[in-house]
DNA sequence: GGTGCATCTGAGCGGTGTCAAGTTTGAACC
DNA sequence: GGTTCAAACTTGACACCGCTCAGATGCACC
């Protein structure tokens, strides 16, 4: 190399990086939301952080440990959404709660596709490997799952279980139907708005029980 | 190569295919069948079908083309399998109905689960080509939308647009997280059926539309 | 029998994930 | 302060990938 050491000013560029595997993750980070997966690659995230190819291979065993970081990351954040989504709203509100935690997570997976996308690849299935990631990902649904179990007081911890994930469900579903574009043409252009708030009222319906709710269940059919 | 034609019996192995396009999808129907999406190649697919590399690209634009021929077919078998499972039921067992669709649907994503995550990769959004594609797609959510319909007689079609999305968007969400993995640890080893029958129970009651189930909603919980 | 044209091959470009071996460095110990 | 040593990073390489393009091939039609 003509120039060895590009040490202009500050610290930076030392052989030693310092934090690499933070400024990788960083950088995989900033490499995601700017595009969708497919551009994703080890080598460009690594040439961001300026750094050789090879380098990550001493903080992650993988490019899918590296992905493993995002998702957690992006669980972490999910998981923060959501309670602050919930925060401002009183205990006693089991529905409004619910239609927060709804519109919460659909904005955040509407914001952030790629990033959400990475949540849920299936090479994070090893529940050996990544641990801190399948730890942050509990600690997010645990967030619902508390609200599931104030809405069914007597209900067993399967029956809460079930709920939960059966809520979890439709808003994940949605959120992929809704980021992989085949609902595009669905939507009339333009109306994203009114199609989360449809969605956010009726997935509140359905969470927070069906008892609970003394709403007249035709009232999709006269919206507009 | 030291034998240049393989011929030993039958028509295969001619220097023009025959059918190429046809073997090619079905080869890459099987390589996706036994592995992970990440295994696959078009390469590898090339090579199963007796062919080089270059072969493919005279009958696919591009590896997301051959793809998307991939996923048209699982639309169209999954929506067979819709399809067959309504044909068993008298029309006016809507709940039936609701449930036996579930189930259909969910046991087929459980039974083709790299097959099932093609039909919803993000690099088909586009709906300019792959149009044919989208016609697949849409011809088995129509199945459902049906149903609903039935279901919502006096809804606008809107609001059966939108219960249907929802309702969809509770299988898919539930098959995208159970074939991930992510309910792996939430789900005792072995009670993969009780949770099938659950979910469909339950999927059933949303479907079939508030009103019409008289079932004690608190029946999750003296499941067991 | 000759010819046109879709089909397939061969060779190659740039990019990727990953690894083994060597080099640089900070820190710990005498 | 000098030595030692393990961790952090680089170098160089391998095998594979998607994709392109010039040319060989052989079916269908005249």
């Amino acid at each position: 190399m003509a120039l060895p050491r590009k040490r202009s000013s500050g610290p930076e560029r030392r052989y030693h990086h310092g934090d690499l595997r933070r400024a990788l993750v960083d950088a995989a980070l900033a490499l995601i939301s700017e595009g969708e997966l497919g551009t994703f690659s080890l080598r460009e995230v690594a040439r961001r952080a300026g750094v050789t190819p090879a380098a990550p291979y001493h903080h992650f065993k993988d490019k899918t440990a590296l992905l493993a970081a995002v998702a957690e990351q992006g669980f972490a954040a999910l998981g923060g959404r959501l309670e602050a989504a919930l925060a401002r709203l009183p205990p006693t509100d089991l529905r409004g709660r619910f239609a927060a935690l709804a519109r919460a997570y659909l904005e955040f997976a509407r914001a952030h596709p790629a990033h959400y996308r990475v949540m849920f690849l299936p090479e994070l299935k090893s529940h050996q490997e990544y641990r801190s990631f399948h730890a942050a990902a509990d600690r997010t649904l645990e967030v619902l799952a508390k609200q599931v179990r104030l809405a069914m007081p007597q209900a067993s911890p399967q029956g809460v279980m079930l709920r939960t994930v059966l809520i979890w469900s439709t808003g994940h579903g949605l959120a992929s139907l809704w980021n992989d574009g085949v609902l595009d043409h669905k939507l009339a252009l333009g109306n994203d708005r009114a199609f989360l708030d449809a969605t956010v009222e009726q997935m509140a319906t359905f969470a927070s029980g069906v008892s609970t709710s003394a709403k007249p269940p035709a009232r999709t059919s006269r919206r507009r």
